[in-house]
DNA sequence: CGCTACATCACGAATCGTCGCCATTTGTTC
DNA sequence: GAACAAATGGCGACGATTCGTGATGTAGCG
């Protein structure tokens, strides 16, 4: 490979000369410079990412840190950062936590996720980063990323904590869209699948569904609201609960599709009609929504914009280290198909 | 950041010391060993990463340049990579080639994708990545790799050229596979959804169906072959014809899942039930195999081994670089559901 | 014409943090 | 006292950037 001091010997010139051109930073006579081009061409040089990173302490390279790639947002997140970056000449360094692995749900144990979490960062902060970006579908990892960064540091999707920098979603006026898209199409008795009780995103999408329910002026009544556990098989159990409801409700949201697919296979079976007796909706767009029978509306969740706005902040944040947390939070939107 | 020359201060030792102290490069005294030991933990030295790889010339870091990461498979050949690179105690660096663009796919533009593919290279070398892993679900990008390259380098999934090292998935075997535990089952007149007709994919499962058919003595006569597209919606189609088939078949092999779920609405909607009337095979085993009625027997891909191994490949060829090349084919397994 | 003043242009050398060759010191043994 | 082994240090190299400075040319002015 050939180096600025190659280039310079051969354009006989300094190798500041030749770091000027190739950085332009500073005027040089046109006849030096071509001269020194031509060198430059010549031997095909390109400089020294490393040399240039020790001297100048920056490496252009954003640290992705990610709960695991396999969860479908995950990746369209990444997705989206890794192509801002690029395109803003970033490099991602890339580290895979491997936080879904069923080993780890079922025994949940707390200390490895904390330590896994906790030496990722260390991995990349050893790469020396300019940033880190960290993209989690849960908020129960949220407390691990600990010590406090003299990294710039945002949160994709996850929250982290008031003072963070993050970029995710609207889980209530989400929400209440669909449930207005609903009203909007005479539903008013709906039935709600929910996630676990206790996750913040069911708690938040609630509110929205309450908040849409009574600026309607509608009751909403808590036996038409059950609790899954995000699982197909939960959809399908708190489906045959919901059929037993009197009267019964018009329309069903699930707050995911999987649930919302349980729901269907199980009014299907019932000899229910979808939408003509009963309509479903879910939450998330996953590949399943649009194979189901009929393809399910739902709500498609703002994945490569939450990448492309993370990316566009922790680049924000490398120039001026000194600006106060933002918190961006970006509009889902409705994929209407054929079951309302 | 304290530096080697901070360490070796506060030791009373010379940067050499510290050096062969944090590498094991020398025998050491056990007291000098202790004291730069000490002196290392108080001030919290940690090695710059830039500055060692600047004078050793090795970076320890793999580019893993991935078609697109919204693409199933390769999330979970990325997946398996990065587990098993940052075992060994390397660093991913990460770079999609969005390839999956509908835009990109509409106009074929095979001068865009050639440059996408060359300059996502580019980018990887001048990270100085020890090697690269180039990760596609599809063949026909592969010709564009072209530059002979100086970094080792392994494709996970595709295929390369006869002259390069890969590590893929067996097409015929597993589909042969396929047939043979349909046979079992008692199956005779087996219909298949093939692929597109010219792919890569499709003539090599095609192969393996023959040969499984011929070795049971039956005939597999091409009206029983049916082309497809991958898409859901060919499935449906090419279900319809098959229908129009007379001895109707009693099971039906999809290429992929896609199609295979195509085929299921399709028979279903005819009146037919499965297995009972009509079993339904597919391959590739994505998410919406266990969620359609009945769950889908499928074939599953071995991603997560794929990149494991490709992982180990390039670790490999880095140690020594004059390998010759390697071609390995993993095996599928069949999963079991419940439509046959 | 001769001298100073001032751009303009390019160079030298130090610097970033680490490693490894080679040399030197110290200690041991015959 | 020579020979040798063990332990440690000095110094340059990896490749690029950047500050301060020197060389050269030109204009202005008495």
């Amino acid at each position: 490979m050939a180096t600025i001091r190659d280039v310079a010997q051969l354009a006989g010139v300094s190798t500041a000369t030749v770091s000027h051109v190739v950085n332009g930073t500073k005027k040089l006579s046109p006849e030096t410079t071509e001269r020194v081009l031509r060198a430059i061409s010549q031997v095909s040089y390109t400089p020294n990412t490393l040399a240039k990173s020790l001297r100048l302490g920056q490496t252009h390279t954003i640290g992705v840190l990610v709960e695991d790639i396999r969860g479908l947002p995950v990746a369209a997140i990444v997705s989206g950062i890794s192509e801002t970056l690029s395109r803003s000449g970033y490099k991602t360094i890339f580290h895979d936590l491997h936080l879904l692995e069923k080993l780890y749900n079922q025994y949940e144990q707390i200390g490895t996720y904390r330590q896994r979490i906790n030496d990722g960062a260390a991995l990349l902060k050893s790469s020396n980063v300019d940033g880190i970006i960290y993209v989690a579908m849960h908020d129960r990892h949220l407390d691990y990323l600990l010590n406090p960064m003299d990294t710039p540091l945002v949160y994709a999707y996850s929250h982290g904590t008031e003072k963070d920098t993050c970029v995710t979603y609207s889980n209530r006026d989400s929400a209440a869209d669909m449930i207005r898209y609903l009203l909007n199409r005479g539903h008013e008795r709906i039935a709600v699948i929910a996630g676990h009780p206790h996750s913040y995103p069911t708690a938040q999408r609630l509110l929205g569904i309450q908040t849409a329910m009574q600026q309607a002026g509608l009751p909403l009544s808590s036996e038409y609201i059950r609790y899954g556990d995000w699982e197909y098989e939960s959809g399908r159990e708190q489906t045959r609960a919901i059929l037993r409801l009197d009267p019964l409700p018009t329309a069903i949201f699930a707050m995911n599709d999987l649930m919302a697919a349980g729901c269907m296979a199980t009014l299907q079976e019932q000899g229910l009609r979808i939408p003509g007796d009963m309509a479903v909706v879910g939450f998330d767009n996953r590949e399943i929504a649009s194979y189901l029978q009929p393809p399910l509306t739902t709500i498609a969740l703002p994945t490569p914009e939450i990448g492309v706005r993370a990316a566009a902040l922790i680049m924000d944040m490398i120039g001026s280290p000194a600006v106060p947390p933002r918190r961006e939070i970006i509009h889902c939107s409705i994929v209407e198909r054929a079951s309302v």
